[in-house]
DNA sequence: AATGAATGAGAATTCATTCAT
DNA sequence: TATGAATGAATTCTCATTCAT
């Protein structure tokens, strides 16, 4: 169901040398702080306005630095965005792994991953924001890539419901990807929806819980019987 | 978090008369014809190379007429958009009342539902791609002007899930609206992911089965004391 | 978590900070030069083609400029005219204010305006052509924005005249606006029909002299009783 | 001090047969009642907004008839305001003939001719707009293919003026088309600012009258020792 | 490294003109 | 003849990207 380029280059010449284009996380002094302040200048007015709708200006504005600077640290818009996901999943992943390989309850692990995307744990808001927000905007960049971070995004998920399968709390006649995918698309549902009406935290606390409620009740071992007792389609 | 205005055709001058405005479904020879074939030409472009990428010449190309053409019968690239939304999510609220409201059961109503939005059922696929691309593109066109449409949507979910809620058949312990959002967002997810790997329509119907069953499985009343039997966040 | 703004652009955000719009004459090295360049070239073009007959892209060839650079400093072609005409009328009657207010004769001053709106006055050209350029092009431009400038250039011409009014050099039963308007609008006639021909610059000269005769004739006193005489019309 | 094009059709393919481009006034019963309401609409619109910012569509809809009936009749938008031109004029100098013909004193003839321009003359006003309106639309369509008539046009003024200096009426130093263009200019200018202004008859009535004076006052004989007796420029 | 003025390709939109009915 | 829907060339304006300082 979707879409586009996510190539083309305005103009051409292709910019050569950047300084601290190392996609290292590690901000170095200089450096690594000015492309980390554009990165979350981006975070903030891509989220507000959108990619398509946010002049490279307007992101310069936002992070106090020339419009030329951000071609020093990123080759063109598409490719901001881009780093912005790649760095930004891939800290997600990271702060993944550290939360829930820490617990052992598949369970308690699902509700961890809601929670987290949902932005309701720590500082880490922005980490979530982002992978929303990508996903929202250009399918072409999606599929051409940033799909492998995605995917091993979803895959992690994944991994939750196939390991709650193996240890039989959950029931094994649901894809384990499906319920990933199932479950990411729910809460970037419920964070579109929050984010329509007049965002109010307590209430995206209370959809975190009815979530978790909802999906582990769907995947819990006990449905099983039940579900497959019933016509799946017409 | 969000953004833009969706407003202001570039100069103004409205187009008061245009051809065939009749807002009728059914293509008169001309008329109807034509604004048909341009909506139906803006959905499959928009969904292939999403609502930014898209040049209004593509669409005017894709519908076989002229690119002024297309302002004869739109006010603005936007305006198309926002046309297209509204026809068409209409026309689903339609039909989903048409189907469901033969079904008694609530649990089949989901099913079908869920069938509807993923483009499975007869040849109402195009009607149910728009509403996904749409809530894809542009926010602002979301939180502006299609928002009520959007929720009139959700509320149909939702009533569903109330009725089942009261019929016992359904636990109660989960907000119909939060219930409406996750199986949205779900669906979205699901048709995104399909839509970024190499589509297969068996595997879109696979997909829907194992999501009913999922959701089915979350909102059945025999889940409910499980679940608050749990601590429900950490 | 969302996104774009679908405000775009083609009509809002006016350039906040403009290169260089110091107002000032005196042209720094690049800033106000580049605009001076480009109201130079406007004139230019818009007077041998006209104003709706002029691409911007021309404009900004004739400037040396890049077609983005005149919206730099310009909002818009319409801007760019109304901009031209304010910034030269202003100078035109600054330069009137010196030129004339160094005469105590009110028939002398009447002659100094009209050499200097026929562009005899040294390299004043350019200032007497805008008045007359813009007064042909946009009778809304004049109606809407301009006017008020206009009319303050009409009122020095007309205070010329009731000064000689008041010390008994010219008639009274004139209305000095009415003088105003005529002496404006022949020169303007003047200036018209001898860029249709073949512009000679005696012939002008020798225009301003004749037509200085033709209005102090009219205006001096001593016309008065005689033509008071006479049945004023029909 | 002007301009324009006035050439290119946009998109090419000159039409051939027009049912009554005939050029003559004489109305046919169906044909030239089309022709002459096309006419009478296109002063009446071109006046109030401008040749440039008139659309066609305006001018039709104004006549009545089709978009596509204004090229049955005309060629062109712009050749529409050249037949318009064309067509007044003509009619504008045998109103003068026959006007001023009847009168023998060269003054009379003058006053006649101020209020004939200023429309005051009977319903002659539109006859009188045509002339004002085209020459503030496009110097080229002037430059290019109306001055001839015009040039009459000024011709008969100047003729007039010409006779009252051969009977010692009027002074002889100033040169009768001097004396054509500021009278013609003068009447353009009053116009524009009665125009600019709230349109008020009385006033315009009252200008015609001071014009009158002020002119005859100018050129009266009388007037030309003094004049001659001062220096003409600096 | 940083800046931000300048660039110019690209896109939406308009509107004179055509032509099938 | 008349119509007006359709056309598509032309034009303004935007904004990602460059590069001289």
């Amino acid at each position: 169901m979707s879409e586009d380029s996510f190539s083309k280059a305005r103009t051409g010449k292709k910019p050569s040398i950047r300084p601290g284009d190392d996609g290292d996380a590690g901000a170095s002094k200089r450096t690594g702080d000015k492309r980390e302040r554009i990165l979350r200048a981006a975070v903030e007015v891509f989220a507000r306005q959108g990619f398509y709708n946010t002049r490279v200006s307007e992101v310069a504005k936002a992070a106090g630095v020339a419009d030329g600077t951000i071609y020093l640290y990123f080759e063109s818009k598409d490719q901001l965005l881009l780093s912005l996901f790649e760095d930004r999943i891939e800290k997600l992943l990271a702060f993944l792994a550290k939360e829930v390989g820490a617990i052992t309850d598949p369970e308690q692990k699902l509700r961890r991953i809601i929670e987290l995307q949902l932005g309701l744990l720590d500082g880490e808001r922005e980490l979530a924001e982002v992978v929303t927000i990508i996903v929202r905007q250009s399918n072409s960049l999606l599929r051409e890539h940033a799909a492998p971070k995605f995917v091993a995004y979803l895959d992690a998920i994944a991994k939750v419901v196939a390991q709650g399968q193996r240890e039989g709390a959950f029931r094994s006649d649901i894809s384990p990807h499906l319920v990933a995918r199932a479950i990411f698309g729910a809460l970037d549902g419920i964070a579109l929806t929050w984010a329509l009406g007049k965002p109010e935290v307590g209430a995206l606390k209370r959809s975190a819980s009815q979530l978790s409620a909802l999906v582990l009740g769907g995947i819990r071992a006990s449905s099983e019987t039940i579900i497959t007792a019933l016509p799946l389609s017409r």
